[in-house]
DNA sequence: ATGAGTGCAAATAGTTTGCAAGCTG
DNA sequence: CAGCTTGCAAACTATTTGCACTCAT
């Protein structure tokens, strides 16, 4: 069990308390189990993190929806479509390697979104985002 | 209605040939339509372009399938989690610039896979692959 | 108390699977 | 004529929506 980054911790509750957010019973779990997390993960799993097997999907959807839209939190696409969480110092963001298995997690450095972006604006389009992940089998699980 | 590439359909012929795939009319359909796209599109309006409303979307799937696996076609992922589908010369792959709304496609003339690819491998990482697309509203659907 | 958060049920989108029947090389 | 291809129906996964109820500030 990975220790919760006590800097990531603090910069998420800041933007928290600064944000018309309601912090929860539920949404603190939520927030805890996200903290311990050393790799994003789906929803399914950071229910069980958080030890709310009772609480409905769609809470912890409408959870990650919130934290994403103050900017704390970003998900992964995978290639199957669904999706992995995880909290990000405000506004930040970065990509991943992803075991398409287990959802072991490297961190990539290299963010090409600078300029991305410009050649995007160069096209006319406004509302710029984008994806970019790597997939593969981890050691583990080949 | 763009033209069809011309060396794109030869390339693309050459490996159906020399693949198991057997050519039905629907498949025959099917790869015309996909030759006269200027973009990916999605399941539902390739079978349109082809002409095939009776035909069952799960026959599309199965022959973007085959397509994929022997290397002529890629999908592009959405952020709404469904794809696009196009054409490619064998082997070959890219990204793009797509407009969430009308699926308009700049081709991005980056990919870098054989970096990241180096990089995953040092990681221990096996059956590499990566997504990369930016997405955007077009100049006509702002 | 007022509006944000939650649960339940149901719907949705996109895609996949199983199996029997049809066609192609 | 073997086996790839297709259709139909059904299942499936991940996620979303509507609405009434509950709770936090």
């Amino acid at each position: 069990m990975p220790e919760s980054n006590p800097s990531l911790q603090s910069a998420v509750n800041d933007r928290l308390q600064s944000s018309p957010l309601r912090l929860t019973r539920k949404r603190t779990k939520i927030l805890d189990a996200l903290l311990t997390l050393d790799r994003p993960e789906s929803a399914v799993e950071i229910r069980e993190r958080a030890e709310l097997p009772e609480t409905d999907l769609v809470t912890v959807y409408r959870t990650m929806e919130a934290f994403e839209s103050i900017g704390i939190l970003q998900k992964v696409p995978l290639e199957s479509g669904g999706h992995l969480f995880e909290l990000i110092y405000p506004g930040d963001h970065h990509h991943h390697f992803v075991c398409r298995e287990c959802h072991k997690a490297e961190r990539l450095e290299l963010c090409l979104f600078g300029e991305l972006e410009k050649k995007a604006k160069n096209l006319g389009f406004v509302k710029v985002a984008h994806i970019m992940e790597i997939y593969g089998l981890c050691p583990e699980c080949q």
